[in-house]
DNA sequence: GATGAATGAGACTTCATTCAT
DNA sequence: TATGAATGAAGTCTCATTCAT
């Protein structure tokens, strides 16, 4: 009872370090981003790192952790909101979206740093990775789609639609919510000029 | 007749260089690429990249501009075939798709190494990346949309849906072909069921 | 009174590398003597010299403005000693020599680098010596000299005088009083034999 | 008989490669001037210069045979000018000084080139430095010098005076004429005020 | 926890030099 | 004579990591 949130709040330190690399492996990737430029960010001294996470990819997994929690977290209560299955996807998509863009740099560690860029927690990263995958798979299993539709295609090209983002997007001109829309409203009934307009 | 395509061939060796970088390149991206790892890939000595190219962000560039060029030219000819613009966009969808994923690495290398990557060529990198965007762009500019339709964002989740499959692209399952007609198919007229079907 | 001189001693490591790249420079230039050199001189890695400079140039900047303190220092208390300017002349010239030929090579490297050898240093080392020959010159600028003698020429080419013995001193042969003494002397009433005698 | 110049023409090549290393020798120094900037001054490819010579500590030495010879030249017929020693004695060190400083690096190789900055032709670089002072001696040991100066260092010292100005000398300020001028009368008779003016 | 100093490996790059052409 | 391509050594510097304090 006296550290009753010992599990939330755990560590300052370890926080700030996470948030730094959060933020930097995001900004630069991973082999570009060195202990020493998030000491730096921190004023304090590479070695300081070590006192909290045993090696720089295991800090890259820690935020990538916490990365695909807090995307995981943004679906939760996706399912209850709506119960049009297009509707619920959109609001998926504009999560997604949204803790994608999110300042702090985790969700974008998520997308920049892929598996196949840090061997030694590959693995564990494409397992990551593939939890948060199923769970917005759920909102595509759910639709009712053409016979003809590939459903893996189609996640997977919303993914690459919404995740491509990250390479254009700038804050102010086009929202999340803009941008989830027309995606999904497109992919229902098409954006083909209807006839007669 | 002695060297009847010379002019095809001029500067193997140059070629060769590209080649290899291109691979290591869009395998590894830039910053885990070390000059080392392209040099051994052909058997030769570090220095002797520097023979053709003086640094390794201008050998970057060099590949980078060749990996445009051949995006470009794969849409050299789209506008000819066929008079419905919808068609021309699956054409050009397709072609993106099969450029970007042949074997090689140039195409990969466009999309996966980023301006923001090397700053030292960075601008260059982003005028190439605009020229070719330019150019796909006018498949998307014939298109008769539905007046709410932004085209920017339209463009930009179509370009998001090709290039992510980079990450997830593996021969053999659906070809390029298949997915550029699910995709601008599904785009024009929508995946939801058919009513009545 | 348990660390009585820990402002004298301060960072001793520090000190040692600039021993050792005073030495060297001194010895063999700056761009004959490699970062690898100056490590092994004292028996630690390349590496560990960037602990305590960023560059080969800034280290030489730390020698060399170690070297000007040094000059400095030892014209400090010339001009109490005598009231003859001649005199006091003749003692700075010592001076300068002693300091510029003693053991470990903080004065060497002063008079051996030129600023132009290093452009990155290039501007801080002109002005530091400017500030050291701006020290020496009192002693000329006091002199009651002939009308005609321009003593710019003449501050230079005593300083000329005084800096080439860096190429020709060895030890033992001629003190650097006994230079001093007859470069000034002759300076003053001429070296030719007196007539009568 | 055929080729009767041989020996002064010889080769327009070789002694454009001469010119080039001999201003950049004197202008970067030995160990800052590579191959690569002397065959680029030239618009070959380092290649070349192995055309002509074998390495390029060999290339210093033909440079600095080259301007040893010009300073050795430059004194040829100091001596039958004038009578008066301490007049010979200024012509040789006016002519020492405007061949040092002349157009072209030779004259200054030979001063800031050291024997000790290039081992494998230290000796004979030293060999021919010696024959160029001995030279230069004989003004020196001409002289009616007091009886307790040291000849020695009063030759070194007018070399130091006079050599050092490759630091310090711009053109268009004070010519060599001038400067030589006042080193030698200054020595003579002394800079002092003359008592009663 | 954190630092300061160091390591050993490896990064990019330049160098003098060679040699087939 | 000169080039183009390459080498092997060495250059400066950065990196992740360790460890006594």
């Amino acid at each position: 009872m006296l550290k009753p949130d010992s599990q939330i709040v755990i560590d300052g330190a370890r926080e700030r370090f996470l948030d730094a690399a959060a933020e930097l492996f995001a900004e630069k990737g991973y082999h570009a981003t060195s202990i020493r430029d998030i000491a730096r960010h921190l004023g304090v001294t590479p070695g300081a790192v070590y006192a909290h996470f045993p090696s720089k990819s295991q800090l890259l997994l820690a935020v990538y952790e916490a990365g695909v929690a807090r995307m995981s977290a943004c679906l939760e209560d996706v399912g209850d909101a709506d119960p049009d299955p297009w509707n619920r996807l959109e609001t998926a998509c504009r999560r997604h979206l949204e803790t994608l863009l999110q300042a702090g740099g985790y969700g974008r560690v998520v997308i920049r740093v892929l598996p196949s860029d840090v061997e030694e927690v590959a693995d564990a990263m494409t397992r990551l990775r593939e939890d948060y995958e199923k769970r917005f798979r759920q909102y595509v299993d759910a639709l009712d789609l053409a016979p003809e539709t590939d459903r893996r295609v189609f996640r997977l090209t919303i993914l690459g639609a919404l995740n491509w983002s990250l390479v254009w997007y700038r804050d102010g001109a086009t929202s999340p919510a803009v941008i989830a829309h027309q995606l999904v409203e497109g992919l229902r009934t098409g954006h083909s000029a209807k006839q007669g307009s």
